[in-house]
DNA sequence: TAGATACCCCTTTTT
DNA sequence: GGGGTATCTA
């Protein structure tokens, strides 16, 4: 043990000193040196570069093991921050299978937002907030955009509510409140932007609400503006350790500089190649210039990686070698080399699909020369969600069992944000975006109309929706049939309101900070959902309704009850669900994986399939468009954290053609895949394909003409598939297979067609081109309407009569 | 008031 | 292909 232990130290201290030898064998266990170097430097501010698959969480919560078993800081006196909850699930996992019981002192491990609310309500008032305020989801957050948009008498066809919302958002990641946005922003939103941002804060204020920014940024705000605070923090939170720090926006970044600011005691970890969230704010500059922040810094770089095979190292490294700027770290392993990266080109997402469903089960089976994989060890990582439905329809038409991650999440479905808009305004009567979400649901016969007569007399007495509509009531302004059940909605919601009970208990103290939040009393919080739920008629209409859905989501809301079970009251649960949006249902049903690149940040897989490698996909055309450059690298961190997550087998794939709202188009592959080492990568090629030459070119070639096609489907229809090692193919790497597509595409010297040419396309049949730009050509099918489609897959057609099928 | 139809734009990634 | 909005009709 090192000698930070000093003579002044309690016996306490001793005593967890003492154990902490016993512990310490165990966590510095099978540590590197640079590893070890990482936990023993306590003291001053830390960088750990950790390089994919490193054991940065393994050095991390050794790091804080240390800490405590040592004696240098208690539980509670250690902030360790992470952007996900299942990342800080992790952590105190690991912590607590390293040194126990005392783990659970760790209050101050968590997401930066979950943390955020801890500091907001118990200084709320500092930025005009009541301790009970209640957090929007974005859902809530938009409309409540809409109707300022509307009371500014703004266009919302040209002017989106959506495109407001994230210009705030944007905004607060970098700490702008609405009076210090930069003159530079005034522009925004049609030049309205600042005053609907500035309208937008003042509502929440009245409604005692924040959204998910405000979080951090009125934490900010309040450590910015009362000294004393901050002070108070910085005494109490002696050792800051903070995970993903690549991820860190503005506002996190001023947080935690303003937090370590004192002691200077802090521990930032990342991997600047990892920088995937520039969008959400990220900047990456923050680990860039850690050095410069806090000089004196020691860093450390963890290189070796335990994860994945030298092939798919050498692969990522290749890949990200092509991102300037960047810290710079060589990764090695003392793995076996085992298979290479895999490369295959596909005609169609639906082929894609099904290669990659028999693949699996053929590894499922044994196959490559592998033993036996569970398809629990294997995922399928997509750019972007919606290219997951083509794996489900095909899993689900095998018959091949698999779990979506980051799909549609529990807490963001109708019926559970429906009932949750119950439980709000029961809880706080003043809530008007729950009372307008559920005042007419199920059916009240309050239509536009009634609601807006509430609203009006809301509005002139100065008081909330649901005050206002008992008002409105007493006035007789709302017309006979729609009165009664508006009473009764009123009324209930009253006596629910009162059973939750609205003085707070006096809150627990404990070293001077606030540990329980205020609580309800009388009836049981479940009992009173279930009534709730029953008595207003909701679950009553799910059960009245026919649609297929109506089941699953009546077994949502019992779903929903049951996750009551874990709190000890309706406000504790609301506050879990604002924070926790994550879907981790853990079912430990053997299945195949399918998540976005970004969801799959932080974890591995032995077995990983890459598809959708084409551009405009990914990389997305999007983020190219809006950010160039610098856009195309963080796409390219993307491919980068792809390949990692891989520890065996890593299969990229691309198709030919692709559906695009609902059109076909034409794609061509990833120019990341041109950067793929040839020497670490193997082409392969589907079976059915001739050897010479293969590719999208012999593919194109080979669904030319209808017979073609439906062969073709035959062979694929047989598992199997066939290395192209051998001779003189012509394809051998990955950039000539690029170069081969875009040869057959006819992309530089190709032959295209004009305006008013008539061409055959293999699945669209004639058609008459409208334009052409390059090798994109704009056809006009007689009968699949108009199309964009790329010249190689078209042939001449002049004077050819269509076919009729 | 509410259901049904027609048309619009669209889609990256998430605490 | 899909969801949201605007408009029309029972």
């Amino acid at each position: 043990m090192s000698s930070e232990t000093t003579s002044g130290q309690s016996l306490s201290q001793q005593a967890m000193a003492q154990a902490g030898q016993a512990a310490q064998a165990r966590y510095m266990e099978g540590l590197n040196e640079p590893q070890r170097e990482a936990v023993a430097a306590m003291d001053g501010p830390v960088l750990m570069l950790a390089g994919a698959g490193t054991g940065k969480t393994r050095a991390l919560t050794a790091r804080i093991a240390h800490l405590i078993a040592t004696g240098t800081a208690r539980p509670n006196e250690i902030l360790a921050v992470t952007f996900t909850n299942k990342a800080a699930r992790e952590m105190k996992n690991r912590i607590g299978a390293l040194l126990g019981d005392s783990v659970e002192g760790m209050r101050w491990l968590g997401t930066f937002h979950s943390i955020g609310v801890k500091l907001l309500r118990r200084h709320a008032e500092l930025v005009g907030l009541k301790p009970g305020f209640t957090i929007l989801d974005t859902d809530d957050q938009l409309r409540l955009l809409k109707q300022l948009i509307q009371a500014f008498n703004i266009d919302e066809k040209r002017w989106p509510a959506r495109q407001m919302a994230s210009i705030i958002d944007g905004w607060k990641n970098r700490a702008w409140r609405p009076e210090s946005v930069p003159g530079a922003e005034a522009g925004a939103y049609n030049h309205r932007g600042t005053e609907i941002y500035a309208a937008y804060q003042d509502r929440l204020r009245t409604l005692n609400a924040c959204d998910f920014g405000d979080l951090l940024l009125h934490a900010v705000t309040i450590f910015q503006q009362h000294p004393d605070v901050l002070a108070q923090y910085q005494r109490w939170l002696r050792y800051i350790l903070v995970d993903e720090y690549q991820d860190t926006n503005v506002v996190q970044y001023l947080w935690l500089r303003l937090l370590a600011g004192g002691h200077k005691n802090i521990c930032c970890v990342g991997d600047d190649d990892q920088s995937i969230y520039g969008w959400r704010g990220a900047e990456v500059g923050n680990i860039l210039r850690f050095e410069r922040d806090f000089p004196g810094a020691k860093v450390i770089r963890l290189e070796q990686n335990y994860r994945s095979t030298p092939h798919i190292l050498a692969a990522a490294s290749a890949v990200i070698a092509g991102n300037e700027g960047r810290l710079g770290k060589t990764l090695w392993t003392e793995l076996e080399e085992g298979e290479k990266v895999r490369l295959i080109g596909h005609w169609d997402g639906e082929e894609e699909a099904r290669w990659i469903g028999d693949e699996i089960e053929a590894l499922e089976r044994g196959a490559r020369g592998l033993e036996p994989i569970s398809r629990n060890n294997m995922a399928i990582l997509v750019r972007a969600s919606h290219q997951m439905r083509a794996f489900e329809d095909r899993f689900l038409s095998i018959g091949l069992p698999y779990r979506v991650i980051g799909g549609p999440r529990f807490y963001e479905r109708l019926e559970i944000r429906d009932a949750m808009a119950y439980f709000r305004l029961a809880i706080s009567p003043t809530d008007d975006l729950a009372f307008e979400r559920i005042v007419n649901t199920p059916k009240r016969g309050l239509g536009d109309k009634a609601q807006q007569t509430i609203q009006k007399v809301a509005r002139a007495a100065d008081v909330p929706l649901l005050m206002g509509a008992r008002l409105a009531l007493r006035d007789g302004l709302i017309s006979g049939r729609a009165s009664g059940a508006l009473r009764l909605f009123v009324e209930q919601m009253e006596r629910w309101h009162d059973a939750v009970g609205t003085a707070p208990a006096a809150p627990m103290i404990e070293d001077g900070l606030v540990i329980e939040e205020p609580r309800d009393t009388g009836l049981s919080h479940i009992e009173l959902a279930e009534q709730i739920l029953d008595e207003t008629g909701y679950t009553a209409m799910w059960q009245a309704d026919k649609s297929p859905d109506a089941q699953g989501r009546l077994e949502n809301l019992k779903e929903l009850i049951k996750a009551l079970e874990n709190f000890e009251n309706l406000q504790g649960f609301l506050e879990h669900v604002a924070l926790i949006m994550d879907n981790e249902s853990e079912d430990s049903a053997e299945k195949v994986t399918i998540m976005t690149l970004h969801g799959a940040k932080g974890l591995e897989f032995p077995v990983v399939f890459l598809p959708g490698w084409e551009d405009g996909l990914f990389p997305s055309q999007r983020s190219m468009d809006e950010t160039g450059r610098k856009g195309l690298e963080e796409e390219r961190r993307l491919a980068y954290v792809g390949i990692t997550r891989a520890e065996r087998l890593c299969t990229i794939s691309f198709a030919a053609n692709r559906r695009v709202y609902g059109q076909w188009q034409s794609q061509l592959p990833s120019r990341f895949i041109d950067e793929l080492p040839a020497d670490h990568v193997e082409v392969l090629t589907p079976p059915g394909l001739y050897g010479g030459g293969f590719g999208a070119a012999g593919m194109s070639r080979a669904s030319s003409t209808v017979e073609s096609r439906a062969a073709k489907a035959d062979v694929y229809a047989s598992p199997g598939w066939k290395r192209l090692q051998s001779r003189s193919q012509m394809t051998a790497t990955p950039a000539e297979l690029g170069r081969s597509i875009a040869r057959a595409s006819g992309a530089g010297d190709g032959p295209f067609f004009s305006p008013g040419e008539r061409v055959m396309h293999p699945k669209f049949g004639l058609g008459t081109i409208v334009a052409a730009e390059g090798d994109k050509m704009a056809v006009a099918f007689d009968r699949a309407g108009e199309k964009h489609i790329v010249a190689r897959f078209l042939t001449p057609a002049e004077g050819v009569d269509d076919v009729p099928f």
